[in-house]
DNA sequence: GTTTAAATCAAACAACCGTTTAACTGCTTT
DNA sequence: AAAGCAGTTAAACGGTTGTTTGATTTAAAC
Protein backbone atom coordinates (compact mmCIF):
# COMPACT_ATOMS: atom_id res chain seq x y z
CA UNK A 1 0.00 0.00 0.00
CA UNK A 2 1.45 3.44 -0.92
CA UNK A 3 -1.31 5.31 0.83
CA UNK A 4 0.38 4.68 4.17
CA UNK A 5 2.41 7.21 3.59
CA UNK A 6 -0.01 9.42 2.95
CA UNK A 7 -2.19 8.18 6.51
CA UNK A 8 1.36 8.60 8.44
CA UNK A 9 1.77 12.42 6.51
CA UNK A 10 -2.23 13.23 7.91
CA UNK A 11 -1.76 11.70 11.00
CA UNK A 12 1.47 13.76 11.62
CA UNK A 13 -0.60 16.98 10.10
CA UNK A 14 -3.09 16.60 12.24
CA UNK A 15 -1.24 16.29 15.77
CA UNK A 16 1.46 18.75 15.03
CA UNK A 17 -0.90 21.19 14.41
CA UNK A 18 -2.83 20.21 17.37
CA UNK A 19 -0.24 19.64 20.05
CA UNK A 20 3.01 21.33 18.30
CA UNK A 21 6.03 19.00 17.06
CA UNK A 22 7.61 18.24 20.07
CA UNK A 23 4.31 18.09 22.54
CA UNK A 24 3.84 14.97 19.64
CA UNK A 25 5.42 11.54 19.76
CA UNK A 26 6.22 9.25 17.15
CA UNK A 27 3.87 6.56 19.41
CA UNK A 28 1.01 9.36 19.13
CA UNK A 29 1.50 9.39 15.39
CA UNK A 30 1.91 5.80 14.79
CA UNK A 31 -1.39 5.38 17.10
CA UNK A 32 -3.23 7.65 15.37
CA UNK A 33 -2.76 6.31 11.84
CA UNK A 34 -2.88 2.99 12.71
CA UNK A 35 0.54 1.72 11.86
CA UNK A 36 3.58 0.19 13.65
CA UNK A 37 6.02 2.46 15.37
CA UNK A 38 8.72 1.21 13.35
CA UNK A 39 7.12 2.31 9.88
CA UNK A 40 7.79 6.15 10.61
CA UNK A 41 11.50 5.49 10.63
CA UNK A 42 11.31 3.06 7.88
CA UNK A 43 9.44 5.24 5.48
CA UNK A 44 10.47 8.90 6.46
CA UNK A 45 14.04 8.22 8.46
CA UNK A 46 13.31 10.21 11.55
CA UNK A 47 10.54 12.40 13.01
CA UNK A 48 12.53 15.66 11.73
CA UNK A 49 12.35 14.07 8.05
CA UNK A 50 8.97 13.27 8.67
CA UNK A 51 7.80 17.11 9.31
CA UNK A 52 10.09 18.07 5.75
CA UNK A 53 8.00 15.34 4.04
CA UNK A 54 5.08 16.96 5.28
CA UNK A 55 6.17 20.64 4.25
CA UNK A 56 7.50 19.13 0.99
CA UNK A 57 3.55 17.18 0.40
CA UNK A 58 1.90 20.45 1.25
CA UNK A 59 3.70 23.07 -0.56
CA UNK A 60 3.85 21.15 -3.50
CA UNK A 61 -0.14 21.91 -3.86
CA UNK A 62 0.12 25.48 -4.01
CA UNK A 63 3.44 25.83 -5.60
CA UNK A 64 3.35 27.68 -9.03
CA UNK A 65 -0.27 29.27 -8.47
CA UNK A 66 1.23 32.67 -7.52
CA UNK A 67 3.35 32.68 -10.48
CA UNK A 68 0.16 32.10 -12.46
CA UNK A 69 -1.97 34.87 -11.38
CA UNK A 70 1.15 37.49 -11.96
CA UNK A 71 1.94 36.57 -15.49
CA UNK A 72 -1.52 37.19 -16.45
CA UNK A 73 -1.68 40.30 -18.35
CA UNK A 74 -5.26 40.75 -18.81
CA UNK A 75 -5.91 41.40 -15.09
CA UNK A 76 -5.74 45.17 -13.57
CA UNK A 77 -3.87 45.32 -10.53
CA UNK A 78 -7.67 45.44 -8.67
CA UNK A 79 -8.28 42.05 -10.19
CA UNK A 80 -5.46 40.72 -9.22
CA UNK A 81 -5.49 41.82 -5.89
CA UNK A 82 -9.08 40.11 -6.02
CA UNK A 83 -7.79 37.05 -7.12
CA UNK A 84 -4.80 36.99 -4.54
CA UNK A 85 -7.41 37.26 -1.66
CA UNK A 86 -9.85 34.40 -3.08
CA UNK A 87 -6.55 32.14 -3.87
CA UNK A 88 -5.11 32.62 -0.59
CA UNK A 89 -7.98 32.28 1.60
CA UNK A 90 -9.17 29.58 0.35
CA UNK A 91 -5.95 28.13 0.63
CA UNK A 92 -5.24 28.41 4.09
CA UNK A 93 -8.88 28.08 5.49
CA UNK A 94 -8.69 25.13 3.74
CA UNK A 95 -5.35 24.07 4.95
CA UNK A 96 -5.17 25.31 8.12
CA UNK A 97 -3.55 22.60 9.94
CA UNK A 98 -0.47 22.50 7.83
CA UNK A 99 -0.99 26.59 7.99
CA UNK A 100 -0.26 26.51 11.90
CA UNK A 101 2.27 24.10 11.74
CA UNK A 102 3.99 26.22 9.34
CA UNK A 103 3.33 29.14 11.73
CA UNK A 104 4.42 27.86 14.83
CA UNK A 105 7.53 26.18 13.86
CA UNK A 106 9.48 28.97 12.46
CA UNK A 107 10.16 30.40 15.52
CA UNK A 108 10.71 27.14 17.34
CA UNK A 109 12.17 24.62 15.14
CA UNK A 110 15.48 23.83 15.77
CA UNK A 111 17.07 22.25 12.44
CA UNK A 112 18.38 25.36 10.07
CA UNK A 113 17.56 23.41 7.43
CA UNK A 114 14.09 23.69 8.20
CA UNK A 115 13.69 27.35 9.10
CA UNK A 116 15.35 28.07 5.74
CA UNK A 117 13.06 25.95 4.18
CA UNK A 118 9.55 27.39 5.78
CA UNK A 119 11.25 31.33 5.61
CA UNK A 120 11.64 30.31 1.66
CA UNK A 121 8.70 29.36 0.85
CA UNK A 122 7.27 32.39 2.44
CA UNK A 123 9.78 35.06 1.42
CA UNK A 124 8.61 33.14 -2.09
CA UNK A 125 4.77 33.84 -1.54
CA UNK A 126 5.79 37.36 -0.26
CA UNK A 127 8.06 38.91 -3.37
CA UNK A 128 4.79 37.38 -6.16
CA UNK A 129 2.42 39.80 -3.38
CA UNK A 130 4.65 42.58 -4.18
CA UNK A 131 5.08 42.19 -7.49
CA UNK A 132 1.10 43.04 -8.09
CA UNK A 133 1.52 45.92 -5.17
CA UNK A 134 4.33 47.65 -7.27
CA UNK A 135 2.20 47.21 -10.44
CA UNK A 136 -0.44 48.82 -8.58
CA UNK A 137 1.77 51.52 -7.96
CA UNK A 138 3.50 51.79 -11.08
CA UNK A 139 0.03 52.53 -12.63
CA UNK A 140 -0.96 54.99 -10.06
CA UNK A 141 -3.83 53.10 -8.95
CA UNK A 142 -2.80 52.35 -5.46
CA UNK A 143 -0.87 54.66 -3.22
CA UNK A 144 2.36 54.65 -1.45
CA UNK A 145 2.46 51.99 1.80
CA UNK A 146 4.60 50.05 3.45
CA UNK A 147 4.90 47.12 1.56
CA UNK A 148 6.25 44.68 4.31
CA UNK A 149 2.99 45.24 6.90
CA UNK A 150 0.70 45.42 4.23
CA UNK A 151 1.85 42.15 3.20
CA UNK A 152 2.22 40.82 6.95
CA UNK A 153 -1.54 42.34 7.76
CA UNK A 154 -2.93 39.95 4.90
CA UNK A 155 -0.77 37.13 6.38
CA UNK A 156 -1.44 38.21 9.64
CA UNK A 157 -5.07 38.19 9.65
CA UNK A 158 -5.30 34.70 8.24
CA UNK A 159 -2.54 33.58 10.91
CA UNK A 160 -4.85 34.94 13.50
CA UNK A 161 -7.78 33.58 13.01
CA UNK A 162 -6.29 30.25 11.62
CA UNK A 163 -3.82 29.71 14.39
CA UNK A 164 -6.80 31.09 17.03
CA UNK A 165 -9.69 28.92 15.18
CA UNK A 166 -11.72 27.93 18.36
CA UNK A 167 -11.21 31.35 19.61
CA UNK A 168 -12.83 33.29 16.41
CA UNK A 169 -15.15 30.24 16.46
CA UNK A 170 -16.32 31.44 19.73
CA UNK A 171 -16.66 34.98 18.92
CA UNK A 172 -18.37 34.66 15.99
CA UNK A 173 -20.68 31.96 16.86
CA UNK A 174 -19.19 28.96 14.51
CA UNK A 175 -19.52 25.25 15.88
CA UNK A 176 -15.82 25.12 15.56
CA UNK A 177 -15.95 21.11 15.29
CA UNK A 178 -18.34 21.42 12.17
CA UNK A 179 -15.48 21.45 9.56
CA UNK A 180 -17.94 22.14 6.96
CA UNK A 181 -19.47 25.14 8.35
CA UNK A 182 -16.60 26.77 9.52
CA UNK A 183 -15.42 26.63 5.97
CA UNK A 184 -18.67 28.17 4.39
CA UNK A 185 -19.16 30.95 6.79
CA UNK A 186 -15.71 31.68 7.44
CA UNK A 187 -13.83 31.63 4.12
CA UNK A 188 -16.54 34.47 2.57
CA UNK A 189 -16.32 36.66 5.77
CA UNK A 190 -12.44 36.86 5.33
CA UNK A 191 -12.42 37.13 1.71
CA UNK A 192 -14.93 40.35 2.03
CA UNK A 193 -13.04 41.96 4.52
CA UNK A 194 -9.55 41.39 3.37
CA UNK A 195 -10.92 42.82 0.09
CA UNK A 196 -12.41 45.72 1.68
CA UNK A 197 -9.90 46.59 3.76
CA UNK A 198 -7.08 46.35 0.61
CA UNK A 199 -9.26 48.37 -1.26
CA UNK A 200 -9.55 51.55 1.37
CA UNK A 201 -5.75 50.52 2.16
CA UNK A 202 -4.33 50.71 -1.73
CA UNK A 203 -6.53 53.24 -3.05
CA UNK A 204 -4.61 56.34 -4.24
CA UNK A 205 -8.18 58.42 -4.01
CA UNK A 206 -7.69 57.50 0.08
CA UNK A 207 -4.39 59.30 0.53
CA UNK A 208 -4.34 60.47 3.67
CA UNK B 1 16.34 36.31 47.43
CA UNK B 2 13.50 36.51 46.38
CA UNK B 3 13.78 37.83 42.98
CA UNK B 4 15.39 34.45 42.02
CA UNK B 5 11.61 33.73 40.87
CA UNK B 6 11.55 36.25 38.61
CA UNK B 7 15.23 35.48 37.03
CA UNK B 8 13.47 31.98 36.38
CA UNK B 9 10.68 33.50 34.82
CA UNK B 10 12.59 35.32 32.97
CA UNK B 11 14.36 32.13 31.62
CA UNK B 12 11.61 30.11 31.11
CA UNK B 13 10.27 33.27 29.16
CA UNK B 14 12.94 33.29 27.00
CA UNK B 15 13.14 29.61 26.31
CA UNK B 16 9.68 28.90 25.81
CA UNK B 17 9.79 32.02 22.91
CA UNK B 18 12.92 30.29 21.50
CA UNK B 19 11.73 26.67 21.95
CA UNK B 20 8.25 26.31 22.57
CA UNK B 21 7.24 24.79 25.78
CA UNK B 22 7.62 21.00 25.02
CA UNK B 23 10.41 21.79 23.67
CA UNK B 24 12.05 23.36 26.65
CA UNK B 25 13.32 21.28 29.19
CA UNK B 26 13.68 22.09 33.08
CA UNK B 27 16.92 21.22 32.88
CA UNK B 28 17.24 24.06 30.14
CA UNK B 29 15.62 26.52 32.30
CA UNK B 30 17.44 25.68 35.73
CA UNK B 31 20.53 25.55 33.57
CA UNK B 32 19.74 29.00 32.01
CA UNK B 33 18.80 30.70 35.16
CA UNK B 34 21.71 29.22 36.95
CA UNK B 35 19.42 27.87 39.84
CA UNK B 36 19.52 24.36 40.99
CA UNK B 37 16.98 22.03 39.19
CA UNK B 38 14.81 21.38 41.71
CA UNK B 39 14.25 24.65 42.70
CA UNK B 40 11.56 24.71 40.32
CA UNK B 41 9.30 22.31 41.32
CA UNK B 42 10.34 23.74 44.38
CA UNK B 43 8.56 27.42 43.91
CA UNK B 44 6.34 26.91 40.99
CA UNK B 45 5.48 23.15 41.97
CA UNK B 46 5.67 22.05 38.15
CA UNK B 47 6.64 23.13 34.70
CA UNK B 48 2.71 23.47 33.50
CA UNK B 49 2.23 26.06 36.54
CA UNK B 50 5.77 27.59 36.12
CA UNK B 51 3.79 29.02 32.79
CA UNK B 52 0.50 29.38 34.73
CA UNK B 53 2.81 31.74 36.78
CA UNK B 54 4.72 33.51 33.98
CA UNK B 55 1.11 34.12 32.56
CA UNK B 56 -0.53 35.55 35.41
CA UNK B 57 3.05 37.30 36.14
CA UNK B 58 3.35 39.14 32.90
CA UNK B 59 -0.81 39.40 32.23
CA UNK B 60 -0.61 41.68 35.37
CA UNK B 61 1.49 44.50 33.76
CA UNK B 62 -1.05 45.73 30.74
CA UNK B 63 -4.45 44.88 33.19
CA UNK B 64 -6.53 47.98 33.28
CA UNK B 65 -4.62 49.70 30.63
CA UNK B 66 -7.17 49.60 28.22
CA UNK B 67 -10.14 50.36 30.71
CA UNK B 68 -8.85 53.40 31.69
CA UNK B 69 -8.27 54.11 28.21
CA UNK B 70 -12.14 53.36 27.48
CA UNK B 71 -12.82 55.55 30.62
CA UNK B 72 -11.39 58.86 29.18
CA UNK B 73 -14.41 60.99 27.85
CA UNK B 74 -12.77 63.81 26.41
CA UNK B 75 -11.08 61.80 23.64
CA UNK B 76 -12.47 61.24 20.05
CA UNK B 77 -13.17 57.79 18.69
CA UNK B 78 -10.23 58.56 16.40
CA UNK B 79 -7.95 59.54 19.30
CA UNK B 80 -8.97 56.27 21.15
CA UNK B 81 -7.74 54.38 17.86
CA UNK B 82 -4.87 56.31 18.17
CA UNK B 83 -4.09 56.13 21.36
CA UNK B 84 -4.91 52.19 21.63
CA UNK B 85 -2.61 51.31 18.59
CA UNK B 86 0.59 53.01 20.34
CA UNK B 87 -0.55 51.40 23.61
CA UNK B 88 -0.84 48.18 21.65
CA UNK B 89 2.58 48.38 19.70
CA UNK B 90 4.81 49.51 22.98
CA UNK B 91 3.19 46.34 24.69
CA UNK B 92 3.60 44.14 22.15
CA UNK B 93 6.72 44.96 20.43
CA UNK B 94 7.92 45.33 24.20
CA UNK B 95 7.19 41.72 25.29
CA UNK B 96 7.15 39.86 21.41
CA UNK B 97 8.89 36.91 23.89
CA UNK B 98 5.58 36.68 26.06
CA UNK B 99 3.22 37.47 22.95
CA UNK B 100 5.35 34.74 21.27
CA UNK B 101 4.12 32.46 24.07
CA UNK B 102 0.68 33.23 24.06
CA UNK B 103 -0.24 33.02 20.26
CA UNK B 104 1.94 29.51 20.12
CA UNK B 105 0.57 28.13 23.10
CA UNK B 106 -3.36 28.49 22.41
CA UNK B 107 -3.52 26.21 20.19
CA UNK B 108 -0.82 24.13 21.40
CA UNK B 109 -1.45 23.94 25.49
CA UNK B 110 -3.53 21.03 26.63
CA UNK B 111 -4.40 22.00 30.25
CA UNK B 112 -7.72 23.10 29.64
CA UNK B 113 -7.27 26.11 32.29
CA UNK B 114 -4.30 27.29 30.84
CA UNK B 115 -6.34 27.40 27.55
CA UNK B 116 -9.06 29.04 29.38
CA UNK B 117 -6.92 31.49 31.13
CA UNK B 118 -4.98 32.78 27.46
CA UNK B 119 -9.02 32.77 25.61
CA UNK B 120 -10.34 34.77 28.56
CA UNK B 121 -7.12 37.58 28.52
CA UNK B 122 -7.86 37.98 24.54
CA UNK B 123 -11.20 38.01 24.81
CA UNK B 124 -11.06 40.28 27.79
CA UNK B 125 -9.20 43.08 25.24
CA UNK B 126 -11.28 42.14 22.33
CA UNK B 127 -14.34 43.57 24.14
CA UNK B 128 -12.71 46.63 24.46
CA UNK B 129 -11.57 47.62 21.29
CA UNK B 130 -14.86 46.28 19.93
CA UNK B 131 -16.20 49.38 22.50
CA UNK B 132 -14.45 52.15 20.90
CA UNK B 133 -15.49 50.58 17.53
CA UNK B 134 -19.04 50.98 18.33
CA UNK B 135 -18.85 54.20 19.89
CA UNK B 136 -17.17 55.07 16.49
CA UNK B 137 -20.04 53.63 14.49
CA UNK B 138 -22.34 55.48 16.89
CA UNK B 139 -21.21 59.10 16.42
CA UNK B 140 -21.33 58.42 12.58
CA UNK B 141 -17.14 58.68 12.19
CA UNK B 142 -16.83 55.14 11.63
CA UNK B 143 -18.46 53.03 8.98
CA UNK B 144 -19.70 49.34 9.24
CA UNK B 145 -16.79 46.82 9.52
CA UNK B 146 -16.66 43.64 10.07
CA UNK B 147 -15.63 43.76 13.77
CA UNK B 148 -13.81 40.55 14.69
CA UNK B 149 -12.08 39.99 11.90
CA UNK B 150 -10.84 44.08 11.95
CA UNK B 151 -9.28 43.54 15.43
CA UNK B 152 -8.23 40.27 14.29
CA UNK B 153 -6.35 42.32 11.59
CA UNK B 154 -4.49 44.64 14.15
CA UNK B 155 -4.00 41.67 16.28
CA UNK B 156 -2.54 39.59 13.52
CA UNK B 157 -0.31 42.13 12.50
CA UNK B 158 1.36 42.14 15.14
CA UNK B 159 1.34 38.56 15.76
CA UNK B 160 2.54 37.91 12.56
CA UNK B 161 5.59 40.47 12.84
CA UNK B 162 6.23 39.00 16.78
CA UNK B 163 6.15 35.23 15.42
CA UNK B 164 7.89 35.83 11.85
CA UNK B 165 10.80 38.48 13.94
CA UNK B 166 14.00 36.70 12.07
CA UNK B 167 11.56 37.08 8.89
CA UNK B 168 10.54 40.65 9.05
CA UNK B 169 14.13 41.51 10.47
CA UNK B 170 15.56 40.25 7.13
CA UNK B 171 12.82 41.88 4.33
CA UNK B 172 13.22 45.29 6.51
CA UNK B 173 17.18 45.18 6.99
CA UNK B 174 16.66 45.73 10.70
CA UNK B 175 19.91 43.01 12.75
CA UNK B 176 17.72 40.79 14.29
CA UNK B 177 20.08 40.36 17.28
CA UNK B 178 19.81 44.12 18.12
CA UNK B 179 16.90 44.55 20.49
CA UNK B 180 17.58 48.32 20.89
CA UNK B 181 17.52 48.25 17.08
CA UNK B 182 14.50 46.71 16.69
CA UNK B 183 12.30 48.46 18.89
CA UNK B 184 13.46 51.61 17.48
CA UNK B 185 12.73 50.82 14.15
CA UNK B 186 10.01 48.71 14.31
CA UNK B 187 7.59 50.53 16.59
CA UNK B 188 6.88 53.72 14.52
CA UNK B 189 6.66 51.95 11.49
CA UNK B 190 4.19 49.48 12.60
CA UNK B 191 2.13 52.35 14.40
CA UNK B 192 2.40 54.71 11.55
CA UNK B 193 0.71 51.82 9.73
CA UNK B 194 -1.99 50.38 11.14
CA UNK B 195 -2.80 53.83 12.19
CA UNK B 196 -2.96 54.52 8.49
CA UNK B 197 -4.68 51.17 7.82
CA UNK B 198 -7.49 51.85 10.48
CA UNK B 199 -7.85 55.41 8.99
CA UNK B 200 -8.73 54.07 5.38
CA UNK B 201 -10.66 51.36 7.03
CA UNK B 202 -12.65 52.61 9.19
CA UNK B 203 -13.47 56.57 8.15
CA UNK B 204 -17.53 56.75 6.99
CA UNK B 205 -16.20 58.90 3.95
CA UNK B 206 -14.36 55.22 2.57
CA UNK B 207 -17.61 53.87 2.34
CA UNK B 208 -17.41 51.42 -0.59
C1' DG C 1 23.78 28.89 71.51
C1' DT C 2 20.03 26.30 70.48
C1' DT C 3 15.85 25.78 67.77
C1' DT C 4 13.17 26.09 63.66
C1' DA C 5 12.05 26.67 59.20
C1' DA C 6 13.17 27.94 54.64
C1' DA C 7 16.50 27.26 50.87
C1' DT C 8 19.61 24.51 48.33
C1' DC C 9 21.71 20.51 46.56
C1' DA C 10 23.21 15.90 44.30
C1' DA C 11 21.19 11.84 43.41
C1' DA C 12 17.66 8.83 42.19
C1' DC C 13 13.01 7.82 40.34
C1' DA C 14 9.87 5.88 36.95
C1' DA C 15 8.03 7.11 32.66
C1' DC C 16 8.61 8.39 28.12
C1' DC C 17 11.38 9.71 24.14
C1' DG C 18 13.22 8.65 19.10
C1' DT C 19 15.43 5.03 17.01
C1' DT C 20 17.23 0.32 15.97
C1' DT C 21 17.19 -4.48 15.94
C1' DA C 22 16.21 -8.96 14.42
C1' DA C 23 12.76 -12.08 13.49
C1' DC C 24 8.87 -12.91 10.59
C1' DT C 25 5.33 -12.19 7.06
C1' DG C 26 3.48 -12.32 2.27
C1' DC C 27 4.60 -12.06 -2.45
C1' DT C 28 7.19 -11.90 -6.64
C1' DT C 29 11.14 -13.65 -9.32
C1' DT C 30 14.11 -17.15 -10.58
C1' DA D 1 10.79 -25.18 -4.67
C1' DA D 2 14.15 -21.83 -3.52
C1' DA D 3 15.70 -17.28 -3.21
C1' DG D 4 15.00 -12.49 -2.68
C1' DC D 5 12.86 -8.55 -0.96
C1' DA D 6 9.75 -4.90 0.62
C1' DG D 7 6.48 -4.63 4.48
C1' DT D 8 5.52 -5.39 9.14
C1' DT D 9 6.16 -6.53 13.87
C1' DA D 10 7.30 -6.79 19.14
C1' DA D 11 10.95 -5.95 21.80
C1' DA D 12 14.75 -3.60 23.29
C1' DC D 13 18.18 0.31 23.17
C1' DG D 14 20.32 4.32 25.44
C1' DG D 15 19.09 8.78 26.52
C1' DT D 16 16.04 12.44 28.32
C1' DT D 17 12.00 13.82 30.56
C1' DG D 18 9.46 15.98 34.88
C1' DT D 19 9.44 15.18 39.57
C1' DT D 20 10.78 13.59 44.28
C1' DT D 21 13.78 12.35 47.89
C1' DG D 22 16.59 13.03 51.79
C1' DA D 23 20.60 15.13 53.33
C1' DT D 24 22.81 19.56 53.98
C1' DT D 25 23.30 24.50 54.30
C1' DT D 26 21.65 29.07 55.48
C1' DA D 27 19.56 32.40 58.24
C1' DA D 28 16.42 34.26 61.22
C1' DA D 29 13.92 33.68 66.06
C1' DC D 30 14.14 32.68 70.61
Amino acid sequence: MKDKRVHILDSAEALFAEKGFDGTSVRDIAGHAGVNLAMISYYFGSKEKLLVALIAHRSSYTHGILEELNKDEKLSPWNKIERLIDLYVDKIVNNYKFHCIMTMHLPTIQSDDIREMITDIKIRNFEQIKKIINEGQKNKVFRKVDMELTVGCVMGTLTQVTLSKSLYCRLMHIDKNDEEGYREKMIPKIKAHLKELLKAHLDIKNQN
